[in-house]
DNA sequence: GCTTGACTTGGAGTTAACTCTAAGTGTTAT
DNA sequence: ATAACACTTAGAGTTAACTCCAAGTCAAGC
């Protein structure tokens, strides 16, 4: 499999395939006879898995850390899966801030619903002008 | 309440609070008569407001326009929530793909853990080394 | 045999989001 | 009244993560 195709399956730009293979990112593919980078099946793998991690956000330095430990072989295997947990707490905690923010997320939207519908009546009774700005946003 | 003190209440670096105001992340704060920021109530939900939102990853731009359309009124209440709208979906996604990458990272842990019991088993009996690679990391 | 097009490399450039610096002002403590 | 300190501003510098560029190679088609 050519990087062209690589690149399309996975939606990641040549440059950035190229660029993660640079850094250590993604273990160094093989090249066919001219030279070209031919993804074998494993290469692929690996290309999903790190656009994954680094899709939830893992950083690409710790990343470069596991596809090191990993090509170091099997003595690593338990810092290996350190570093795997370390990341699940950190992610876990992501996950939980983005969940309060969508909360607040979705209040915000019910007040602004509801201010619509306010600014909705007062056009059809303009007279009450005196409620004054119905102020939207307690942050 | 001084820079220093919001700073430190919101665990937001004073550069960051006075960039953030610079670029109109949040509204221009007051200045005392000796000229230094002296942050009100209302200044303080849009620091907390805006760093939730940070955290959970909307885009400095997106956020720099409500604070805008907030600063223009009532007529941009429409606007506003469209913008929450939008973001929110956009969270949703962010989440559920965390989400997925967490249940990966679980079970790639999983598969860790049973790789290091199998390390230890062969510790204790040397003799079966012809498992070969226990090459954990099907990515 | 020449052009076209996909690839190669190393290195430079870009973008978002800070973070730091320099030069200056005002308030407080000795 | 002078030093120390917290603040001010505009602007420069940094970092992470790409993204682009220039110069060159290789295979296929006319």
């Amino acid at each position: 499999m050519m990087i062209a195709e690589v690149s399309e399956k996975f939606d990641v730009p040549q440059d950035t395939l190229r660029y993660y293979e640079r850094i250590g990112l993604i273990p160094r593919v093989n090249r066919n006879k001219s030279g070209n980078r031919d993804y074998m099946e494993e290469d692929c793998k690996w290309v999903e898995f790190i656009k994954c991690m680094r899709g939830a956000g893992l950083p690409i330095e710790v990343l470069i850390e596991y596809v090191g430990l990993f090509q170091q072989g099997d003595e690593t295997i338990e810092t290996r899966k350190r570093l795997l947990i370390e990341q699940r707490k950190q992610l876990i905690t992501r996950i939980e801030d983005m969940k309060k923010t969508l909360e607040r997320l979705d209040y915000k939207i019910t007040v602004y619903e509801q201010a619509v519908v306010q600014t909705e009546k007062t056009l059809r009774r303009p007279a009450d002008y005196f409620c004054g700005k119905n102020s939207v946003d307690g942050n």
